[in-house]
DNA sequence: GAACAAAGTGAAGTTTTATTCATAATATGA
DNA sequence: TCATATTATGAATAAAACTTCACTTTGTTC
């Protein structure tokens, strides 16, 4: 009985937790790390100051989980989608049109994410998840585009610089859209990145309409 | 006498803020707004707390004009190379080709600016000059995209798009030379943006090499 | 329903940092 | 050189926030 018990306990404790963790990244999103005060996330979060810290270590510890939780759920997100099988062409293109559905998800976390990036020199910058979900990212559409232009479909480009291309101009719009998200905008404004990105790639006929 | 000696004062005064802007920027580029004290960036500048307040109304006054003179500066320099005579092509290029020289004087303002501009609902949200230089510069390049579809030279694209991707690329780069810059090493980063993006407008013989 | 444990509370303590201001140093002009 | 004005200083103040903790409420078990 006792083991049964702690494991919903414990279950419960990570609701707990998720539930706090959504209202702070809303928090957060908007306003900047140091702009929301533990009081804010509290109220909003309708607990008391006492019980956030009774399940976070404190602010920064808080936020980390944050980074990390969130970060992990992304990234495994889009390497679904970079791993199904598939042409390089077919995989692209499948990554841009599926964005507005990831971007549903999580574009709050992506501009909280690429505005805390930018610090490097800050508190934060030790904490490793941080820099690996971008990295990894990166480097799997860098060598998706690699593998691309090796088979003869891709133009030759610098595969890496073209992969950071892709990506930021996808957190540029994550930033537009994170306040208002509008879905059929948004699928259409990636099927605009898509034609940008992919057509300009492809070594024949891209440059059609 | 006194007019004259009232003329130098103020120049001497202009002087020593710059002075004082340019310590803090590299401070706020590092670590963020929030991360560094006031006493931190008097030390810096090798003056006193009090002489910062002194100069500024206050750190948000000081930021504030941080902001407003270094965006003016890299406003000034873009429009510079998009305003030149040539054809759309050209001067995509020559803003591209540029971005080195632009960069190596502005990477550490840039990085500060992407980081600044995500928390819309923090307190600078108000400051006008902040959305305005990324609005204009964005507007200008989408208006010489759609103006090279029209003239045939360029492939149909989404202009606003495409100029926010290549931005956002701009800035993305910009990110990650700001701490040790290297002029070499950027304007060949530059030259293969050039070339994925440019050539990849192009409707005829861009898809060489 | 009583004893115990777990979760929640928020006022008070502590730390941090922006800001002020009385004073000192320096520059200016006669 | 003296009187005056400008500029610089940094300890003291005040405000804002993080964090703690003694206490209350709620849930669990027998």
């Amino acid at each position: 009985m006792t083991a049964k018990s702690n494991r919903r306990k414990e279950r419960e404790r990570k609701e707990r937790k998720q539930e706090v963790l959504e209202v702070a990244l809303a928090l957060f999103a908007e306003k900047g790390f140091h702009e929301v005060s533990m009081q804010e996330i509290a109220e909003a979060a309708e607990y008391s100051v006492g019980t956030l810290y009774n399940l976070f270590e404190n602010k920064d510890g808080l936020f980390e989980e944050l980074i990390d939780s969130s970060g992990k759920l992304i990234l495994e997100e889009v390497l679904v989608i970079l791993d199904a099988p598939g042409t390089e062409e077919d995989r692209l293109r499948a990554l841009l049109q599926q964005q507005a559905r990831v971007m549903e998800d999580h574009a709050r976390f992506i501009k909280l994410y690429v505005a805390v990036m930018g610090q490097k020199g800050s508190k934060f910058a030790k904490n490793h998840t941080k820099d690996e979900i971008h990295e990894v990212i990166v480097t799997r559409i860098a060598s998706l585009i690699e593998s691309g232009i090796d088979k003869g479909c891709f133009r030759r480009v610098h595969p890496m610089i073209t992969a950071k291309a892709i990506i930021s101009t996808l957190e540029t719009l994550a930033f537009e859209v994170a306040e208002q998200f509008d879905r059929d905008k948004v699928t259409q404004m990636f099927a605009e990145v898509e034609q940008l990105f992919v057509d300009g790639l492809l070594l024949h006929g891209g440059a059609s309409s």
